[in-house]
RNA sequence: GGAGAGGUGGCCGAGUGGUCGAAGGCGCAGCACUGGAAAUGCUGUAACGGGGUGACCCGUUCGAGGGUUCGAAUCCCUCCCUCUCCGCCA
């Protein structure tokens, strides 16, 4: 706030040297230009003046960009304000568990392999190789697992996409602008991968391309909503979460996932929000894949979410709840990051919008969970009904 | 990657140190003409930020950032992007 106002005192201050500045610059030029001699007294005078208001200015200048710099630093490291609905609470336990769909789909099959261990016995998940070709916790997958997985990619793409998404399909490596602008940067560097020769990063989500292709941006307010789906592999490092999910398809560097975007006015993003929710249910819905929603509680909330509804799906062979989509209402938060504004039609001035994203859904984890919730007593597994089509058959 | 040419308002395009935020055209808006329209004529028309009820006023912006200068679209440096040719390549 200090800083805030100190910044502000020079501003001005700055404001008025310049305007006498370009006054008399301006007024140098009409002498000259009206017959005025360029050497004389009068026009060395004015010289002498604005060479002092440019000292004074040389000075401000940069204290006023120091100053700026310092704010812009600070600012970009503070999270987002959680929405006044976001539950209190320190940590994952304190989430709100606000529904539970699908109790009647959870198999009550005792011998239930994990996933990883059900993939590798078909043949068509492949840990080892993937190791040997890249790293631990990447996966190959082979014959009806690579067709399962472009299944369910396109399932869920056209299942959003008849839900009213644009589907598109942006660059999955993205500059370092990108990733300030919607929060991933400075301070989540950590976490995802960068190329060394140059300033592009692997993206850790579709969020971060699809939200900045209107970085910097007045869109009218005939434009919006705008609604996205697309899908992209995302690339995390997973930094500090050593030992955790190490086996499977549950954490990986890269991944599949669809993802959705929406770009809205102020008056609708919470109606959006409930929308996108839905949108995301509707894929485990299809699937008959029991889950259920917690709404998080804001020492659980993402760094640049106002509030977030996570889905998670059952995986039989842990016993318990997994992400597998997180909706995320980030109101004007990212639109100030990356100055995405808009427009009303009739009105002065411009207005922050607001972008939500949600997965919809991650394919790897939902692979997961078919493979473990439609697993049959004779080691095979079913294909769910709505994934048929796309397979063209109906057992694994 | 090499050589060259460029990046100017909603669009095209002029402008190589000074009354330039920028000629001209297109587009758009208003008015006139018309029964109505087209054509024509006249007038107006960049964005963003800040201030004022308002007419307006101030600041910033000619790809981005720095430099030279009293003054930069114009000169210098760095970077980004586009186009042409060559090379390389899925």
């Amino acid at each position: 706030m200090e800083l805030d106002r100190a910044s502000r005192e020079l501003e001005s201050n700055r404001s008025q040297l310049s305007a006498r500045s370009n006054e008399i610059g301006k007024l140098i030029g009409k002498k000259i230009g009206g017959g005025c001699d360029p050497k004389g007294e009068e026009i060395a005078q004015l010289k002498n003046e604005g060479n002092e208001i440019k000292i004074k200015l040389s000075k401000l200048e940069p204290q006023e960009k120091a100053l700026k710099a310092k704010i812009e630093a600070l600012l970009l490291e503070l999270p987002n304000l959680p929405d006044d609905s976001t539950p209190l609470g320190k940590s994952e336990d304190d989430n709100v568990e606000i529904k539970r769909w699908g109790d009647e789909y959870i198999p009550d099959n005792q011998n239930i392999l994990p996933h990883w261990e059900i993939g590798e016995k078909l043949g068509i998940l492949d840990f080892k190789r993937a190791v040997k070709v890249a790293q631990s916790r990447f996966v190959n997958l082979v014959g009806a697992g690579a067709a399962l997985e472009r299944a369910l990619i396109s399932f869920m793409l056209d299942t959003q996409i008849d839900a009213g998404y644009t589907e598109v399909m942006p660059p999955v490596l993205i500059n370092s602008d990108s990733l300030q602008g919607t929060s991933q940067l400075p301070k989540f560097a950590e976490d995802s991968f960068k190329c060394s020769n140059d300033d592009l990063w692997l993206t850790p989500t579709a969020e971060v391309p699809i939200t900045n292709l209107y970085r910097d941006e007045i869109l009218e307010d005939t434009e919006l909503p705008i609604r996205h789906c697309a899908y992209t592999p995302c690339f995390r490092r997973e930094a500090g979460s050593a030992g955790r999910d190490t086996r499977g398809l549950i954490r990986l560097h890269q991944f599949n996932k669809v993802e959705l975007v929406k770009v809205v006015v102020p008056e609708t993003s919470e109606a959006e929000h409930q929308t996108l929710v839905e949108n995301a249910e509707a894929i485990l819905r299809a699937l008959k894949l029991p889950y259920r929603i917690l709404e998080l509680c804001t020492g659980d909330i993402g760094f640049g979410a106002a509030k977030c509804y996570d889905l998670e799906v059952w995986l039989p062979s842990a016993g318990m709840y997994r992400e597998i989509s997180s909706c995320s209402n980030c109101r004007d938060f990212q639109a100030r990051r990356a100055d995405i504004r808009f427009k009303q039609a009739g009105k002065k001035g411009t207005q922050y919008v607001h972008t939500l994203n949600g997965s919809g859904l991650a394919v790897g984890r939902t692979m997961a969970a078919i493979l473990e919730n439609y697993q049959q007593p004779d080691g095979t597994i079913k294909v769910p009904d709505v994934l048929q089509p796309y397979l063209k058959r109906e057992v694994l």
